[in-house]
Order: structure tokens, then sequence, then C-alpha cells
DNA sequence: TATTGTTATACTCTATAACTATA
DNA sequence: TATAGTTATAGAGTATAACAATA
């Protein structure tokens, strides 16, 4: 007999399932990084760049959920491959623009595909159902974490 | 008209959104850690340790899904709190096994749920039925990292 | 004074390579 | 020789505190 109490102690347990599943999972993702790849952590605020156009660095950081100083070294090292450009700001000059340049723009869709090979191929193992389990998971968790 | 592009692009979307989701929240996970408790990357050895009793380190490092070295370096921080201790194999004197003290014990209950209150938090703003594709999610993603 | 961003510093997490002890 | 574990070392990721430049 399936009981009001299963139901109770799965829902309990719920927090504790989620936080080891996203932990492994985050690991098993940073380990996919190939050596001449820009980081996971990179990758995503280049993600962040793109769909914005430009940004402050104030702004990325608040985008990624980081705080400013993390977001310089971020900036920094995608500045040292390349990949984002600073401009002057017209009217504030504390303020940076970020943007991605042209190798930048090249270089993002390839990297988002080589460093997701790992995670397509499991994708790839599941049914159309549990992948759109998956689908709904990931925009809940977006609305959780606040982004 | 909802056509069967926006199906196929949702899906192609879903690994970097998975990405992305999972990723920010590990990073609000792993900043909601007290000065004085244990770490998120101890906290889930001491979980693992609590299901399976006793374990070596070598053991441990598979449930985990870590290296060796990071899996000693986690048992000698937890040994330094008291949280566990190393008994000699009764046969292989190479092998260590590692247990949760009765201190160990005592903590974990505590540090899980002061840990996890943030994420309670968020979990009671959703509603039943967003839960229930979470605690879903929790099964599928545990199963694609291998755990 | 308040805001934007950087520099200095430190800690966690993880890995690979090299080593020790035991099988 | 092979296995279990540790030590040495390094790099990614992040934070807080203190500072500089500008508003």
């Amino acid at each position: 007999m399936k009981s009001e109490t299963d139901v109770v102690e799965r829902e309990r347990a719920l927090t504790g399932r989620l936080r080891v599943a996203v932990v492994r999972l985050t690991r098993r993702l940073r380990a996919q990084t190939p050596d001449d790849a820009v980081t996971l952590t990179q990758l995503s605020a280049m993600a962040s760049l793109r769909k914005s156009g430009t940004a402050s660095p104030g702004e990325l950081a608040a985008q990624e959920g980081v705080r400013p100083p993390s977001m310089t070294r971020v900036i920094a090292a995608l500045e040292d491959k390349g990949l984002v450009t600073r401009h002057a700001h017209p009217t504030d000059r504390r303020q940076a623009i970020v943007e991605l340049t042209e190798a930048g723009h090249a270089r993002i869709e390839d990297e988002v595909h080589a460093r997701e090979r790992w995670l397509d191929l499991r994708l790839a193992e599941l049914d159309d159902e549990e992948r759109a389990v998956l689908s709904r998971a990931a925009e809940i968790i977006d609305r959780m974490s606040g982004s």
C-alpha cells in the first residue's frame, strides 16, 4: 500500500537529493575541459555576453551571480585570449564596456558544442519523457537561482 | 502555430540550459556555508559514509566520483574535526577503514539541515507539480552522473 | 560621499605525477 | 609487478578587504 508517509518522506528528502545531484553533475561537467579550451566559468560569461551584446563588468557579475572581483578575473582571462575587448563608457569613465570580439563570436559555438559533447551523449540515452522532465527542471532551477 | 521546429529547437538547447542551471545552483549552494561548518564536499562524503557504514578511502572516492588524492584531503579535514576515524583493515594493511565518529553522526543531521535552509526556502516557494519535476530530475541526473 | 572596478590575499575543490608501503 | 594510499604541486573558482578613480 502506497502510504501518505512515502510521499512525505520522498518530498522531505528532495532537498538533499537535489543538492547531491547538481553537485555531482557539475563535477562531471567541469571535468570535460579540453586543454586549450576556455573554462566552464569563462564559457558561461561568454554566453551571457552573447545574449546581452555588451555589458559592464558589474552587470556581468550580476548576471552570473558572482562578486565583481571574481568577474574581473574571468574578463582578464578572456581578454588575454583575445575573446573579449573593453571600451570606455561614453559618459561614465568609471565603467567599462565589455563585448565579444570576432574571435569570441567565432569560438563560442564550437566551444559550447565541444564542451557539451559528454552531456549530449548522456542526454541522448534518455527517452523523450525524461528529457522533457529535465527541460522543465532547468527552467525551475534557473528561477530558483534568481537568474 | 506551434511548429515541430520549436520543439526541436527547445530540445537542442537542453544541453546548454541544463549546464547553466546546475552550475548556477551549485554556486548558490556553495555560498550557503556558515563559517564553522563543514564544506559542501565534506558533507557529501559524510553522507556517503553514513549510507555505507564504513568504507576505504578508495571506495569513498569512487562513490563521490573524485580521484583518490582529492578524497585523502577530504578525509584528513574531517579527521581533524573529529568527525571520522580510521581503523586498520584486518587482513590488508594497505587499506584503511573510515567511519563516522559519534560526533560525526551527531553533527551530520544538523549540518545537512543548516546547509539546506536556503534551498528549502526556495523549494517551499514552488508548487507540488514543480517539486515533483525536480524530484524526477534528481533521479535522472544521478543516473546520468553514474552514481 | 557613493559607485565602479581592480588588486591583494586566502581558502576550497580538484587534478596529475611521483612516492611509500603492502600484496 | 600491481594495488592502496599519501604527498607535492598546480590551476580553477570564489570570496572579503582595501584601494583608486570617477561621479
